[in-house]
DNA sequence: TAGGAATATTCCTATTAGAGTATATTTAAG
DNA sequence: CTTAAATATACTCTAATAGGAATATTCCTA
C-alpha cells in the first residue's frame, strides 16, 4: 500500500509513466528510452533512476549500456490498492443495472418488444 | 485510457491521494476532509477542485456545504490500464496470480448471484 | 593506450505547484 | 437585515523539480 502510493507519484510525471509504458513492451537501454521519447539522456538516465530508487524499473548492465525493465511488484500493489475501491467500482454497475431495469420496464409498457 | 493518465498524475500528489483514501469509505464535506487530513480549507478546497475537474470526484450541494464523493470511473479505468501489464505482473510470482485468479473467480461467482 | 560510445552526475536556471492569507460568495438563522 | 458558518477564489511567496549543458565515468576496440 505504502509502495503503491510512492508508485503514484512517481508515476505522476508525464516522462516516467511514457517510459514505463514503453518498457511495457519490453526491455530498452537508455539510448533507446531517450531516442523513442524524444528528450535528451540526462533527462532519461534521471528519469530512471527515480524510477529504479522507487523499484519500478531494474536494471541490468551490458557493458557500457543499461538495460532497464519493469518490475512487477508495483503494478501488483497498485493492483490491491485498487481493490480497495472494489465497492465504490460496483456502486455505480449496480445503479446501471437498475437504470437497465428502468428501461426495460419503460420499454414493456411502451410496446412489448421481445 | 488517457483517463487513466490524467488520474495518476492527479493522484501523484499525496494530500489528493489522502483525500481519495478518505472518500472510500463515504462521502464528505470540504470541513471534514480539511479536519480530518489537517490541511488548511483553501488547501482542500483547491485540490477538491482539481480532483473534480478531473473527474475523480462529484460534488452534490446542500445548502451552503458542499458534499464530495467518488466517481468509480476513473478506477475502473485504472484498472484498465493496469491490466496492459499483466504480462509484465505474470513473469514472475505466478502462484500467487494463481491463487488471486481463484479469489477473483470466486468474487465473479458472488457477483453474478446477485 | 588512445579514443569513442553509452551512461551517470553535477550545476544552473526557470517554471510550476502547493501553502498561506485575505477576501468574496452563498446560505441559514435570528 | 445582520451575522455567522461553509466554501470558493485571488494573490503572493516559496520550494520542489524538470530541463539544459557540461563533465565525469565506464567499457570496448583499434
Amino acid at each position: 500500500m505504502n509502495h503503491a502510493m510512492n508508485a503514484l507519484s512517481v508515476l505522476g510525471e508525464p516522462n516516467r509513466l511514457a517510459i514505463v509504458e514503453l518498457l511495457r513492451d519490453g526491455e530498452l537501454t537508455v539510448g533507446e528510452i531517450a531516442h523513442k521519447l524524444e528528450i535528451r539522456q540526462p533527462q532519461a538516465s534521471k528519469h530512471l533512476k527515480i524510477l529504479t530508487e522507487s523499484e519500478i524499473l531494474e536494471v541490468k548492465a551490458d557493458a557500457n549500456r543499461r538495460i532497464y525493465k519493469l518490475r512487477p511488484e508495483p503494478f501488483q500493489s497498485l493492483e490491491s490498492w485498487l481493490k480497495t475501491f472494489q465497492k465504490i467500482m460496483e456502486e455505480r454497475y449496480d445503479k446501471l443495472d437498475d437504470y437497465l431495469k428502468v428501461l426495460q420496464q419503460k420499454d414493456k409498457t411502451k410496446k412489448s418488444k421481445k
